[in-house]
DNA sequence: GTCTATAGAAGGATAGAC
DNA sequence: GTCTATCCTTCTATAGAC
């Protein structure tokens, strides 16, 4: 992705990261990293010290990825309607870039639930709830949107958006079956999807 | 869930059922399910041979039980709108009960995809589509839906459902930190989601 | 820092008694 | 059919040479 992989630390992390998101931790072989890598086995443990950090390590980078992408929806000179426009462009074009992200990240927080607590944390929800709040305010009266009704929103304009992604074997699978393209697919839902969200909110 | 559990593969059987589930078929340790079971662990071999056989089996009926609930969208005394709200109602009440079945089918399907090629047959999905188009062609003259958004509403309906239970880790805590219950929320996502749809599909 | 060799533990599978 | 004991492979992790 980056700059050509120097170090023999980053050609083990790159490979980490290629294996753990096909193989999932518990699928995951030491060896197959090392074989990925070029590199012996035993240069896997200096580096990482065990299978747990390595993957760790892997985890928390990609999980920083995600949230990095997600600041856009402070921003105060967005409305409301063209943060959700945006958001299904840009998130769906990054999740084609990296497609088998989302079952990745799904598994290792099932797994492995108290690292939601920094997710979380991250985040502060409530603030960023308050802020969103006050930068929307007027523009709310306009759409069928109440208190209630943000978190069915907020959890709605997720799911659109990333359980094709989660999905994607069956969906595929389904789309090619009535004759249609994975990939084509996805880049006409990007729009589509805006549309469809937007209709369902106005009043 | 049925009847009492009787016999010792029937014991087996719902063992693995149960771990298979929470720890996916890497995770899971055939000394786990012995002990679940009650059982000794050569029993397992006994009536199932391998770790692969007794994993399939579980699989098998899963997929079962998921794709018989679905047949009532052939029903032709439904409207579509009436599908619709079927849909969100069943499908997330059963979810509900067996909260972790999209996870575990997820992965299977990702880790097998060839597994897919026999969901894909049983539910023959070109007749599926013909027959549903029929019945609800002159309905359809009343929704903004044409020939090509068909892909993307189903979709969106299986997402809007399913999604907050693949994830549902992570919204469960964050509706925690807002001061919401998942339950409850789902309770109340049932309906919401209903009119959210149908008003995003109305001309 | 990187390699080879190997320790040591875990897990799937089977043999054989009952 | 069910159990104990055990085989054999696989995998993580480390020791020690270079």
């Amino acid at each position: 992705m980056d700059k050509i992989e120097s170090n023999t630390e980053e050609k083990i992390f790159n490979a980490a990261t290629e294996i753990f998101i096909t193989k999932g931790f518990d699928g995951a072989r030491m060896q197959d990293i090392a074989d990925f890598a070029g590199i012996n086995k035993a240069a896997l443990h200096y580096y990482y010290r065990s299978k747990k950090r390595l993957f760790d390590a892997v985890f928390e980078k990609i999980a920083n990825q995600i949230l990095s992408r997600l600041v856009f929806v402070l921003d105060e000179n967005l409305t409301l309607e063209e943060k959700i426009k945006y958001f299904f462009r840009e998130h769906i074009s990054f999740l084609q870039n990296n497609p088998t992200l989302p079952t990745f990240v799904v598994n290792e927080l099932n797994r492995n639930p108290e690292k939601i607590k920094k997710f979380i944390q991250k985040i502060n929800l409530k603030e960023l709830g308050s802020k969103l709040e006050n930068q929307h305010k007027e523009e709310l009266e306009n759409y069928n949107i109440t208190k209630e009704t943000i978190p069915m929103l907020i959890v709605s304009i997720a799911a659109l958006c990333v359980f094709p992604f989660v999905d994607r074997v069956l969906i595929e699978s389904v789309m090619k079956e009535i004759g249609y393209n994975f990939d084509d697919y996805m880049v006409k839902r990007k729009e589509h999807l805006s549309d469809f969200v937007i209709k369902a909110i106005l009043k």
